[in-house]
DNA sequence: CTTGACAGTGAACGTATGTTCACTCAAATA
DNA sequence: TATTTGAGTGAACATACGTTCACTGTCAAG
């Protein structure tokens, strides 16, 4: 039976059904696979955020989900597919996240003051996460790495598509528009860095990020793309 | 065995001077540990750089070298302090490209086109500095992480100034040219970021960052301060 | 009721880690 | 010339590492 001793790793997991058993042996075979394989990413997740993951030792991410480190390898072959598994965990959360902000984003005012409030929530409810991809973007192993640059290029692009959609697209060339995307997307990125250094100066950063951001929709907005093969082959 | 390090155990320090001895104990003994001291940095920068600081040990940094590991200590107190020292030399160098790009920068035009090169330059002859900034900037020890923050901020803060100073400095407030200048060097950081990622594509990187650059300073030159102490807040 | 799948165990291995200590021996100082 | 200094040595330590292997006990399918 797996022993409970380490520090309490209580699962605030919100279950479906309500839990009869305050046990950490109930449920059905897969449920209780299920259960360690969320407390290793957990562990994982608390482990990092003190240096990163390259720094880390499969045998403490193992004692501190209280398993022998061989049961590792049940449920995943590597510190690097756990990785992996991580950046889809927090990237599956943000792109929920996201479709909230698209929607609530009609026009250029709006986009700012009403997005940028749903961004620091979810960098509050999830900072764990945050913290994660922010490290491991630069300093994790090439895979890690390379899987969270496309999963920011991902939402580049849509944020691209959603401005050529719901905007001005007359006045933009596609490539401008895409060059726009980006200084966005990497303005909240390095927006979101700071509300995950310093939680206890969110208002702050957050007052900030809104007039910075809005000096720079005023650059697109007083934009006008010169000519249709500027700078941009696509 | 995760990963091995196959760098050839010869010496590759460039020497500037015409060295008559071809053994590596010339010079007087300050000298030669000034030496000792020069390999132990590119030791450990280039072992950082195939995952990161705080994974990579004292050992294999003395097995670098070519020392054993005792003689490590006669020359930093512990990796961190060998990182706070990385953190130095490189932005040491970093300040010195920063008064050329002050220099040249009369004209906002100019600005872009005569400052972007010489940062990118600089970027291309120090790869290996400014990996290690990116990615202790986030995922380094915290003493490491702060000291390049700070030194990210006093940067910042120079770059107010000089606005302030050869801009308009009329129609900004204080606060929002404070703003501004982070907004571009953080841009700056994103990007030089990007060019250590992927140096094959500079000129494209560059040629992006050119055009995003000029939508940010359109939008600064569109820009009006509402109230002076508060940001454009409704 | 039997049986196979399989999450988790525990020992064992060879190797790598940080740090200590007493030491050498050539250059710098007196 | 005699002495001090200090960069680099080499052995030793307790501990931690990743990975292997044969195992156990229980849940779910046959």
């Amino acid at each position: 039976m797996p022993r409970v001793e380490p520090t309490d790793p209580a699962r605030p997991e919100p279950e479906s059904e309500p839990a009869s058993e305050s046990g950490s042996e109930s449920g059905s075979r897969a449920e209780r696979k299920e259960r360690t394989r969320r407390a290793i990413l957990d562990a994982a997740l608390a482990l990092a955020a003190d240096s990163n993951l390259a720094a880390i030792s499969l045998r403490q991410v193992a004692k501190q989900v209280g398993v022998v480190p061989t049961a590792f390898y049940r449920h995943f072959g590597s510190l690097e597919l756990l990785g992996l598994a991580l950046v889809d965990e927090s990237f599956r959360s943000l792109r929920l996240m996201l479709l909230d902000v698209w929607r609530h984003a009609p026009e250029y005012r709006d986009f700012i003051d009403g997005s940028l409030p749903i961004v620091a929530q979810h960098v509050r409810e999830n900072r764990s996460h945050y913290a994660f991809i922010a490290r491991e973007r630069t300093a994790g192993p090439p895979r890690v790495r390379e899987a969270i640059r496309h999963e920011i290029d991902l939402i580049t692009r849509e944020l691209a598509t959603d401005i050529a959609r719901s905007g001005a697209a007359e006045q933009y060339s596609s490539a401008d528009i895409g060059l726009l995307a980006d200084l966005i997307v990497s303005f909240v990125v390095t927006m979101a860095e700071r509300l995950v250094d310093d939680p206890e100066a969110e208002e702050r950063t957050l007052a900030q990020a809104r007039t910075q951001l809005r000096m720079l929709l005023v650059g697109a907005l007083n934009w006008r793309s010169r000519e249709p093969a500027d700078g941009g082959s696509r």
